[in-house]
DNA sequence: TTTAATATATGATATTTACATATATGTGCA
DNA sequence: TGCACATATATGTAAATATCATATATTAAA
């Protein structure tokens, strides 16, 4: 998800990430399908769009799990697979448990942050927003 | 804000961002308080921290508010100062106001994903939170 | 005169994301 | 057989953003 912006001072447009984005986001989304079941990379893009409401690039996907994995978080072993090609299937660590749950607890100061900003923004165009 | 990891394979820390960052979480912060009046830099620092509850590099706000005018969010000029430097004052434009709104209404997104992810959290530790 | 607070700015580096591309397996079909 | 397509994993390159350090200058206070 990606918008343009046109630059003022030399008409060029330049293109940036959407607004909003949460620094991998993805990451504790991909922990709360593997605290589930174990699962593998293409299987994991579409639960995270349709269960966690995430699209990702499949590509950093891939690479975001190979990170996780350095990082203890999950484990990956070779499956074998009759309709295709084998997968490499990701299992959740003890330490991947724990640090879920500190992503929620720092996730829920984001949305005190997010909430504090639209409740300003509310009380600051009140009176705009009761003419509309 | 920041956190240490520990590398598993090769034992070496390294540093990353904390978790939950909002990509240019400041730039609609600092949009909503000059809605209410111009001011510069070093003031609206202060202002992001009690204001906003977010504490700013300053080097990185000096930077921000540069792309911003360059964005047309916001113009600047100097203003004496008699009680120290010159400071450069920063004044929201109708654009800056349009970001604001759109701002906004993307962090409505964000804030959906982030209440996605904890229910489902709550929902899965169900349990586990209730021994405890 | 030296220190601290105020005030703005940039250089270098690390991190993260976006987009393109490479590689390989199994299925269906013409 | 040859080809397209879905499945499956992975990397190369570039852009965007954040972190940390540093430079510069003014005013006031110790």
């Amino acid at each position: 998800m990606i918008f343009t912006y046109m630059c003022k001072t030399c008409g060029c447009s330049f293109r940036s990430r959407d607004f909003g984005n949460i620094e991998r986001f993805v990451e504790p989304c991909i922990l709360l399908l593997l605290s589930q079941k174990p699962s593998h990379g293409y299987s994991l893009m579409e639960d995270l769009e349709h269960k966690c409401g995430e699209k990702v690039d499949i590509g950093n996907l891939y690479r975001t799990l190979r990170r996780m994995e350095m990082d203890g978080w999950v484990k990956s072993d070779w499956s074998k697979n009759e309709s295709g090609p084998d997968r490499r299937t990701y299992t959740i660590t003890q330490e991947g448990l724990e640090f879920l749950k500190s992503a929620v607890s720092s996730l829920t100061h984001t949305d005190e942050l997010i909430h504090r900003l639209m409740e300003g923004y509310k009380e600051a165009f009140r009176k705009e927003q009761a003419s509309v």
